[in-house]
DNA sequence: GAATTGACGGGGC
DNA sequence: AGCCCCGCCAATT
C-alpha cells in the first residue's frame, strides 16, 4: 500500500475545504489544516495541492492558499497574478494583508456536514497597519 | 524501516 | 523586524 489509497480521502477533504474559500479571500496552510482536522497540518495541505492535477486545479482555487507570512510559497509569479486578478493588493515585499483578506473559515453547517471544524476565533486589529 | 525533505506553523529570544 | 528550535504528518530515498 505504498500508494496510500486510504489517504486519498484526506486529500479530497483538503480539496473540499480549499474550494470553500470565497473569491478575493485567502487562507493559510495552517488554517486549512485546522479546518480539515484529524492531525492534518500545513505540510499535508502543501503536498495535496502540489499533487493536484491540472484539471482538478481548475476546480480547486489553490492560489488562495498562502503561508502564514501572507506570502506566496510557490515558485513563479503565477499565483500572485491570479490573486491580483481577484483584487488582492500585494505589498512591495510580495505579501498581502492577512488581517484583511484572511478567510474566516467555512460555514458552521458546512463544516459539521463535512466532519470538519471551524476556524478558532482570532483577534482582529492586532497588526492592522492600514498602509 | 530509518533518515530526509517539503507549496508549514508556532513559540521563544 | 529578525533568527532559531521544535513539532507535525506524508512522501520519497
Amino acid at each position: 500500500m505504498s500508494a496510500s489509497p486510504g489517504d486519498t480521502e484526506l486529500y479530497e477533504r483538503i480539496y473540499q475545504v480549499v474550494m470553500q474559500i470565497p473569491h478575493g479571500a485567502v487562507a493559510t496552510y495552517g488554517d486549512v489544516a485546522l479546518i480539515v482536522g484529524g492531525g492534518c497540518d500545513g505540510r499535508i495541505v502543501g503536498h495535496a495541492l502540489s499533487e493536484l492535477s491540472p484539471e482538478r486545479a481548475l476546480a480547486v482555487p489553490w492560489q488562495r492558499v498562502i503561508n502564514r507570512e501572507g506570502g506566496i510559497s510557490t515558485a513563479g509569479l503565477a499565483q500572485r497574478q491570479m490573486l491580483e486578478a481577484e483584487g488582492l493588493i500585494f505589498s512591495t515585499d510580495g505579501r498581502v494583508s492577512l488581517v484583511r483578506y484572511r478567510w474566516h473559515g467555512p460555514d458552521a453547517a458546512w463544516a459539521e456536514a463535512h466532519g470538519c471544524r471551524t476556524l478558532p476565533p482570532r483577534e482582529e486589529g492586532e497588526q492592522l497597519s492600514l498602509f
